[in-house]
DNA sequence: TTGAAAGCGCTAACAA
DNA sequence: TTGTTAGCGCTTTCAA
């Protein structure tokens, strides 16, 4: 055996230790030290301590390449990352990233980020499927109208998605999503527990299910109480500009004393209406954003946000991932509902 | 040779095609489909040609394991995430992960996501180093004081750090850092250009360098320009609430006709501080924040603020990378210059 | 220009 | 309980 650097130096040695290695030191044979690590309660604890001895002081670590080989597994999680898009969503997707890796490591998995582009919503998937590089996906822009989990499910790829299949019905992936429209629900029943009927709704234009999810909430909980909603409701882009107008429109036609946005951006114009009208929010106006992002935290007047619980979503994503590829049935769907982050402007 | 899925089917079999079987269908032996695929100009054009329309008929992929374990490389670069905080440093650590992502992926590398908690700096690198799960690391979060940065070091780790080893003037591994001083400077001379004189400063405390960084911009072209600075400079934690504090104490103390924030956080505070005050931020008192934030962009007085180039940092990182991995000498620190966005609020 | 042999480090299956 | 054998799929080396 050849080796270049220097072996229990404190330094990684250029090439770093084998199985042949310590089983060397050990005085056992490598399928031993294999036990040692991977089924320890095959070994005698005498042995045991003794490889375990031996690992320590080499600082031996399983060559992952040659593990991932033998097993047919790699470990890994795939994550597509769209383009960089400044916006309220990235932000969110932070939030859910870091509770998604903390909790794939601890079921022995690490997150993988590969690049895609807008133009083919499938493409990056194939590759890493066809060279093993990772053993699952986690698939989170579903907003695009679901196009991988089609592609994934034909090329019997496990993986788990972050929204429901809206286009779908009869999807049969196993996916987690958090109920917007019990979300929204919440903003308005909060509002109205505060006295407020005329409550009125700016949401994304009709061609997004998500929105029109959201909506559903809002106008559930104003029907329930006998609420009128007509000339409360409007659909617009999801911009602060459109925000700021729709806001407008709404005090000048409706009177409203109170909004529900589908949205933080949205509610960011609405606060921009306000504000150049001289009205305060939360004493004159209440209104309520959706995402609870940093925006709504840092804003001078706190904006009261619908929060989605992302820490629970990794959670249930990482746990049917590893029901996935223990190869068990996993639960088509999970719903996980929001909750209200209560601020100065409600 | 045992196969348990259909070939060729449009779906994935169970077993991926291997070399062998690329080699058999197109009559040439394994050596050859390798060489297809890693040193094309080996091949007469017809074979290439042949093994290529297997290759692609058959949807072969090179296993990564296989050839990880051949090459003794995995062609995955570590970036550790530390323990979700909601704060500005996420949304601005997102932009760089993306173009991080896109950059790695041209040069042929992906990112691998790995957990950091706060109490050890170092945990989680030494595990995938001597498991030679990854090629590199990318550090980010210099800012705690960069012990990652020795301990990678002495090991021999082969890393690129976003941020200058301030701690450690003698370290010679490769990093990529943004000029602070440049950015502050460039803040404070727009100012100066649109004919403030008293313009205050609000940063963070003494012991922050990146903090001092900053202020040494905005000192600098104050007192190139023959301005005075005393009692214009506050130095406060990094909080809305601090920010808005330092702000109106200069305001009663200093009479400053504008601010330049070392964040846009504090930068938020000085914009409440002026709502509240009744100033019109941009037409009364100019404000300018750091980091270009989703906060400065979605404000309904958008807020001019220093933004830094992390596509290019990125960029340059993984520049680095390469150089570092292709065993040739890399320049010790690449220090890129900020922008400024200039909104409404200047 | 192509092919044969060897072996990267590990673990599954089996034998002792 | 421990050891031996074989081979995962690939690329490097060398021979044809």
């Amino acid at each position: 055996m050849t080796r270049t650097g220097p072996r229990g130096t404190g330094f990684i040695p250029v090439s770093p230790p084998t199985l042949a290695d310590v089983a060397e030191r050990a005085g056992v044979s490598r399928q031993t030290v294999s036990n040692a690590v991977n089924n320890p309660d095959l070994l005698r604890s005498g042995t045991l301590e003794r490889v375990r001895e031996a690992i320590d002081a080499m600082g031996y670590s399983p060559n992952r390449a040659a593990r991932n080989l033998r097993t047919r597994t790699s470990q890994l999680i795939g994550l597509r990352v769209s383009p960089a898009q400044e916006g309220t969503a990235n932000a969110m997707m932070d939030r859910f990233v870091h509770t998604l890796v903390d909790t794939s490591a601890e079921a022995g998995y690490h997150v993988l980020l590969f690049p895609g582009d807008h133009g083919d919503p499938v493409g990056g998937y194939d590759n890493l499927l066809r060279s093993t590089t990772v053993d699952a996906f986690v698939v989170t822009d579903t907003y695009l109208g679901n196009p991988q989990a089609v592609w994934l499910s034909e090329h019997r790829a496990p993986f788990v998605a972050f929204g429901r299949p809206w286009d779908q019905p009869g999807a049969t992936h196993p996916w987690v999503d958090v109920d917007g429209a019990a979300g929204t629900r919440l903003a308005t029943e909060h509002l109205l527990a505060k006295g407020h009927t005329r409550i009125a709704w700016i949401g994304w234009r009709k061609d997004s299910p998500i929105g029109e999810d959201r909506r559903s909430g809002w106008l559930g909980a104003m029907r329930d109480t006998g609420q009128p909603t007509s000339g409360l409701a409007s659909r617009v882009e999801d911009t602060v500009q459109s925000g700021a107008e729709a806001a407008a429109v709404l005090l000048d036609e409706s009177s409203p004393t109170a909004f529900v946005c589908a949205s933080d951006t949205l509610a960011m114009g609405v606060l921009h209406t306000l504000w150049i009208r001289q009205l305060a929010p939360g004493r004159d106006i209440a209104v309520i954003g959706f995402d609870d992002s940093q925006v709504a935290q840092v804003f001078p007047v706190g904006l009261t946000s619908v929060r989605q619980p992302l820490e629970e979503v990794a959670i249930e994503i990482v746990g049917s991932l590893e029901t996935l590829l223990g190869h068990l049935p996993a639960g088509p769907g999970v719903l996980l509902s929001p909750t209200l982050s209560i601020r100065e402007s409600s």
